[in-house]
DNA sequence: CCCTGGCACTCTTCGCACGCGAGTGCCAGA
DNA sequence: TCTGGCACTCGCGTGCGAAGAGTGCCAGGG
């Protein structure tokens, strides 16, 4: 186990590093933070840090820098998340409460998390498999022609063409409105399949083909995942870096153009609070030079997405996270009023 | 007056320096081009390039690279737009029509640009403005409040909430939306706000309020330009551009997040045909040193969106301005058909 | 009048040696 | 267990010289 000053020196590291963006060296540690000993005695502890695989040098007579490893540690055990101060909680709330519809609320919580952070920010649009309906509509387009129209509670819309197999006449369709939203409205989606099931039998047997094929378009789109769509901004940021350029900063743009990759990334985080994946432990290996801190976010309770940033693993974590988390917070709360 | 050959030593230059992105000098220029004159010949040649302005040298003992004004040149007089191939034809049509509704269309068209150009990819969604009504549809979701739903003929769907003054009933409803889409379903945009003018008149004075206010969001949703979105693609390509990294990539990054510069870059294109901006051609002051091709597409006869790629101002424009035109093309067939 | 070969000149680039300085590891002593 | 001292390693910046690419200019020839 490691002695209490072995974890400060590693602190002090990590702080000193993110902050620099240099190699960190025994004697600089020791003028900037008062550990109360000798640049010798840190060495020592450097040794020893190294020798667990928390930190590392670059080359041999070059300052320490953390490793992956090292940073876990800092993040599980030597920080916490520090909490954005009210001026900036004001500004955030009041930057979100402008926004018009969903699509800008996303747009704008991916705005202000890419300058509150100064990275990339990533917001997973509100998804449909947690959400509820609040209301389904039919238009008729042609006669055999239908448009499904589905509103969820986060103010989503999705909409689908029907052809159906047989002409609809007006009143079938406005009592299929009518049994369809009596039913389903203010349910949650993982419900509905079970609530429709017998619908078709309280139709005229010509119009049975067609209420069963509206029927199974609206509980397509209800498990259709892969709808799932997100939101980046930020990507400037990436120029900040690192001098090393164009190596690092490609395999990372690449990575946020597959969206599956994002989603997936978001997707893997299941802890409740604000998740950090640092480095390595990141699947894809475009992004094995990055950290990803990310949280889920809701508009009751429940989270329905995800939202979050990705930085280099040299990033302000304790803010980082605060400002996550704040965000995540006050988009919940815009969803929930609107 | 340039002579013929001046011209062809132009092409020349242009072409070597797309291809290798290096100075090109008078040895080079005779030894891979057959001008049937020897290298001296070329320098003075190329002195006379320099003197009006159509390539430069970056240090006194260099080669020389195209101006954005020798650029200009070459796209305007000595290079066509090069067609793509048959089997590229197939490939970009098999890839489209893939696509299962607009947004994917869209995102597809961007992955497609991004992959033929290798650049960034632009791709408006298609504008309101132009386009048609196809259906407007009411939905109560409380007794005063609405939701107003506007589908267009390119598959766009538009919802907005409208509060209402007084209770709305069911009867009035039906009736609104019945007057509402007989009078505009298949008018152009521009047409809808004399057309629906006197309609609150038809209703009872209890009504009309609601009426009016529907009407109004009807009309606003339809002018609301800066409901305009577009979608970006292939910045991974960015990293392709120089060695000079940061300086370059920065400012385009930037500029690419501000939605609103390049909206109004692809609208300041009056071009029936490919356009292409060269440089300092274009007004923001970030895509300085990139070039940009865009070109308008639809579903009819007429234009309703553009799209388009940026690049550096060392770019294959013919190559590019094909690729371009005939994404466009298969664009607009792709939504007449939908 | 235009093209050509030759020549001197300019600059950039690269390799190399050198010295500096930061930082380390280790050791003996408190 | 901590500390001060000391020798050692290496990366980095600097200066210099050679090499190479490319140019501009000029005089001669078709």
């Amino acid at each position: 186990m490691l002695s209490e000053r072995r974890l400060q020196v590693l602190r002090a590291i990590v702080q000193d590093y993110v902050g620099t963006e240099e190699p960190v060296g025994s004697k600089a540690l020791t003028e900037r933070h008062n550990l109360g000993v000798s640049p010798a005695t840190v060495r020592n502890d450097m040794a020893a840090l190294e020798e667990e695989g928390f930190i590392a040098q670059p080359h041999t007579s070059a300052g320490r820098i953390p490793t992956d490893k090292g940073y876990r540690l800092f993040v599980d055990k030597l920080a916490g998340v520090k909490p954005m101060s009210p001026p900036e909680r004001r500004a955030i709330q009041n930057f979100l409460e402008g926004a018009v519809d969903l699509d800008d609320v996303v747009a704008r919580t991916v705005r202000l998390l890419a300058q509150l952070t100064r990275q990339v920010a990533v917001v997973q649009y509100p998804s449909l498999t947690r959400s509820t309906v609040r209301h389904v509509e039919l238009l008729s387009l042609a006669p055999a022609r239908l448009m499904l129209v589905l509103i969820t509670d986060t103010g989503r819309v999705e909409q689908r063409m029907v052809d159906c197999p047989a002409p609809f006449g007006e009143a079938s369709l406005a009592d299929l409105r009518a049994r369809l939203n009596s039913r389903v409205a203010g349910r949650r989606f993982a419900d509905v399949p079970s609530l429709v099931e017998d619908l078709p039998e309280a139709f005229d047997t010509d119009d049975r083909g067609t209420v069963s094929t509206v029927l199974s378009t609206l509980l397509e789109t209800l498990v259709e995942e892969n709808e799932e769509r997100l939101m980046i901004g930020g990507t400037a940021n990436l120029t900040r870096f690192g001098h090393d350029f164009p190596l690092t900063i490609r395999p990372v743009l690449e990575a946020l153009e597959e969206q599956v990759v994002l989603l997936k990334l978001l997707g893997e985080a299941k802890d409740p609070g604000v998740t950090v994946r640092i480095g390595h432990e990141n699947a894809h290996e475009g992004l094995n030079s990055t950290s990803v801190v990310s949280v889920g976010y809701g508009s009751g309770g429940e989270a329905v997405a995800k939202l979050g940033v990705v930085g280099p693993t040299r990033m302000d974590y304790p803010g980082t996270m605060g400002a996550v988390r704040a965000v995540a917070r006050y988009v919940g709360q815009i969803l929930a009023e609107s």
